[in-house]
DNA sequence: GTCTATACGTGGATAGAC
DNA sequence: GTCTATCCACGTATAGAC
């Protein structure tokens, strides 16, 4: 309990995310992160204005990374160069948000869905990403290997889960994963 | 409205699982479902005993399916054939259960989880299935690449969504992109 | 910064009429 | 087979005291 001043924002958002990521946010009450802390309901409320305020703050700051990428990749020329650099950006954001934020993200798509306001939906900004980095010719096996080759980053993360390895060899193997396929 | 006797519980199965995939589970409520449909909450009552009981009438023969498989392969020797084996089973199940149930058990892992009682949770599972395929000896390299290529087959289902591709063409990819990682 | 108390809506579920 | 009416528990959120 020594522990217990300043930090506490910090200990609902870790606790959060523990919860959310493992049972799901709509199942996860804040009841239930309260106790977990061994503080009240209301004292949720003084760091945060809702529960939603909570899953933003863990998550704001890699959606509008997301979007940056997204909208960069719309800018530039298909093709196998394009292909490598958003794999590699991509990389870039796993390791820089960790490995759970991709859990969270993979449990919970209809949230990040509903996070972005008046934004694209997560699909439809998969849909925009992959259609950046799908030459206009090429045929269906090729746009669906491609397709996988960005999802395998994130899931590779989750792949991860349980295994003993450290980021930088889990980075190093969903590289080249993901190179294999693109 | 012709066509609501004695196919009503097949309709409320069809919308619960769009709703579920779509918002998930908990996102996604009876008076939903209900409205949905131009019934009330209590109809649904009288089709299924509760809300869990849908999901199960959605789900539970795959889950059934899916522990045979990994229970066969717990008796097997770890091994390139083995892998190459269960990777087949595993496409044959999304061929025979659809990809929407695919799509429905990545947006509710949680759920799912729940809904294996006395059993071993989802992670438990995917985790046997790895330790059974996966020889000893093998590096961290390998037993990372393996864990994806099992799991490519569900994420190319979810990949896709919203391609102009035949079933058949779908399942091929995946197989493809299956081998080509383990 | 954290508490008690409480309001309010909604969700799942049941009883009983038609 | 479907409806109305209703119950109860829980979830989010607020007001105000300490």
């Amino acid at each position: 309990m020594a522990a217990r001043q300043g930090d506490t924002k910090a200990e609902i958002r870790q606790v959060a995310m523990e919860l959310f990521t493992q049972q799901g946010y709509e199942a996860t009450s804040l009841r239930e992160i309260a106790e977990r802390l061994g503080v009240t309901k209301a004292a949720l409320y003084y760091h945060f204005r809702s529960k939603e305020d909570i899953v933003r703050s863990l998550f704001g700051d890699y959606l509008a990374a997301l979007d940056d990428l997204v909208a960069w990749a719309s800018t530039q020329a298909p093709g196998p160069q394009l292909r490598t650099q958003v794999i590699d950006r991509m990389l870039h954001l796993s390791a820089e948000h960790g490995r759970q934020a991709m859990q969270f993200a993979l449990a919970n798509q209809h949230v990040v869905r509903e996070l972005h306001p008046g934004r694209e939906t997560a699909s439809e900004l998969l849909r925009t990403l992959f259609g950046a980095i799908t030459d206009p010719n090429a045929t269906m096996q090729e746009a669906l290997r491609i397709r996988v080759a960005l999802l395998s980053v994130n899931l590779t993360m989750f792949a991860a889960q349980g295994l003993d390895a450290t980021d930088a060899q889990v980075d190093a193997a969903a590289r080249d994963i993901a190179h294999l396929l693109s």
